[in-house]
DNA sequence: TCCGAAATGATTACCGTTATGATTATGGTC
DNA sequence: GACCATAATCATAACGGTAATCATTTCGGA
């Protein structure tokens, strides 16, 4: 096998940029928007790009380093993801607060129902919203 | 009790667009989006606004004639419902082609899960996707 | 038939995201 | 350290789906 690793390498250079993106999304147990992202840059000072932080975004998300999943009113947030296998989350729709969670049973269901209704390339989107005890005050 | 009803009344004048709208929709067996419908209005020589089709659409969501569902490059599609009760569907990526598809053990789950970990007002979205037999030719 | 209100729809605005392309920064090489 | 090929950046414009505006049309009860 040419290369074992489920996920593209990381950009080949390091950028004052790359390294500002990730730092906030390390920083930060919520998942979050990249304009969000951006504006937390933008106001501590730290230049980068809106093109930019997408782009970082999307590479961290390609490597598996990050979830992504989409808000009720179409938003993509990010944030750093703790697992190595598959898995959904439970979000606060406030405040973004995030817990991974391992549905074995669905995964399963989900396929076999599919294949057994005649659809091949299965795919599912789970995203389970809630407002977490602390925005509940 | 003011009003037993779950679902807001029809629009209360009858109109051409209307008419023209539900019956696109209950026409197909597909989801298809908002610019679908109303480019098939279109070329059918039905002249509806787009506008229209769209406010159309929500209310006959709202009413619980028709189902809705968010596709994986954002556009939201509509299908009418053929079920009384909460269901999800597997979907054709492709086509749009729709079955309802019950997973009661999900609903427990998710709202038991999320609840354990301490959020309220739960809520979840769960999609499933392939490629359906026909069009896998 | 009349008329107040609901509905329509061309247009503009909106909002998140992506494409463009000129400019800048990186890191390997000498 | 200087050089340079090219990866990376980013201001700007474009895009695509959807929602707001508001002047005009249509509905339907009186
Ligand atoms: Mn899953
Ligand atoms: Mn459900
Ligand atoms: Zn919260
Ligand atoms: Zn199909």
């Amino acid at each position: 096998m040419a290369d074992a690793s489920d996920h593209p390498a990381r950009a080949s250079r390091r950028t004052r940029q790359g390294e500002a993106v990730l730092n906030v999304v390390l920083g930060s147990d919520n998942f979050r928007s990249a304009q969000d992202i951006h504006a937390e840059l933008r106001s501590s000072g730290e230049a980068v790009g809106l093109t930019t932080v997408y782009r970082h975004l999307a590479l961290l998300t390609d490597e598996g380093r990050l979830d992504a999943l989409q808000t009720a009113d179409g938003e993509v947030v990010y944030r750093r993801c703790h697992s190595e296998s598959h898995h959904h989350h439970v979000v606060c729709r406030r405040c973004g607060r995030g817990v991974e969670v391992a549905l074995p049973d669905l995964e399963r269901w989900a396929e076999a129902t599919a294949s057994a209704l005649g659809y091949s390339d299965v795919t599912h989107t789970v995203e389970i919203f809630g407002v977490c005890a602390d925005c509940r005050g």
